[in-house]
DNA sequence: CAACAGTTTAGAACTATTATAATGTAGAAA
DNA sequence: TTTCTACATTATAATAGTTCTAAACTGTTG
């Protein structure tokens, strides 16, 4: 739960200039207690909620992409038609429930941590994310 | 390696029929020693340089989810533009070089099985799928 | 063979995402 | 404060992977 200067700053010290869309976005994704989920579409409905200016849409694309590349957001790997984003940044996988198609954090604590005993030559890891799909238990 | 009397036998009993298109794309995605992923326009390129007869982009699409219902290839969940398939359905889990957009295989002996402690009520597992994402080591 | 459900197909439709290019603005310099 | 300019926003078009449609075709069964 950060106020607008902080938000402001934050922009500022990652070489974005701090537009009242900006702004706007970060008080839609960072203002809250708990870290969420969302696409697109949910975020671009979230913001026409709090808000009465309108944000275009290829402005909240830019903007993910841009919260996305300096690790304020995440993305989430998962089949789907859409990308999925995260607002929690500290390392956690998750559940997903493909009949609702509903992420789930799963607590890091609640995994074991992934060892992977082989590396590929000339290349990094990013990242080492789990995803358990789940579905309606009908048995 | 199968002939197509297998294939023919393979898809009637899963309820299929096994029509030409079905059993051309058969011998493209199976007839091969080692396993691969695939987009679907790698697979179209695959299926038109080994054969004369067209199959149309359709079909194709509805073979791959057809098999994929069936359990003779997986669906690969990376964020990506498209779709990534897998010939290989055994568990095992995911190099992807952002790089190179390519999928590498990690062998299931270079894993430590990943314990999930915790479940969602009504649910249940439907698949574990660990993807570590790599980059070129400029370091 | 006849009948029919299942399958293929070309092409249209759909939709998430990206590109374009004109307009607007934040921030710094004058 | 005014000017300047690189960066940002926007409406809109374009793109592209995927799905849908509906007509033609075919594998299977009786
Ligand atoms: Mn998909
Ligand atoms: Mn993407
Ligand atoms: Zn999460
Ligand atoms: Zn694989």
């Amino acid at each position: 739960m950060l106020d607008n200067s902080q938000y402001i700053e934050k922009l500022r010290s990652s070489g974005l200039r701090p537009t009242k869309q900006r702004i706007k976005i970060c008080e839609v994704l960072f203002n809250s207690e708990k870290t969420f989920h969302f696409t697109i579409n949910e975020l671009v409905k979230r913001i026409s909620k709090s808000t009465n200016d309108k944000i275009s849409l290829a402005t909240v694309y830019n903007t993910v992409h841009a919260f996305k590349n300096k690790g304020y957001l995440k993305e989430i790997p998962i089949n789907s038609d859409q990308s999925y984003f995260d607002t929690n940044t500290s390392h956690h996988h998750h559940f997903y429930d493909e009949t609702q198609k509903d992420l789930i954090d799963i607590d890091d604590a609640d995994v074991e941590p992934v060892k992977i005993n082989t590396r590929i030559p000339g290349k990094k890891i990013k990242s080492v994310e789990v995803l358990v799909k789940v579905e309606d238990d009908k048995s």
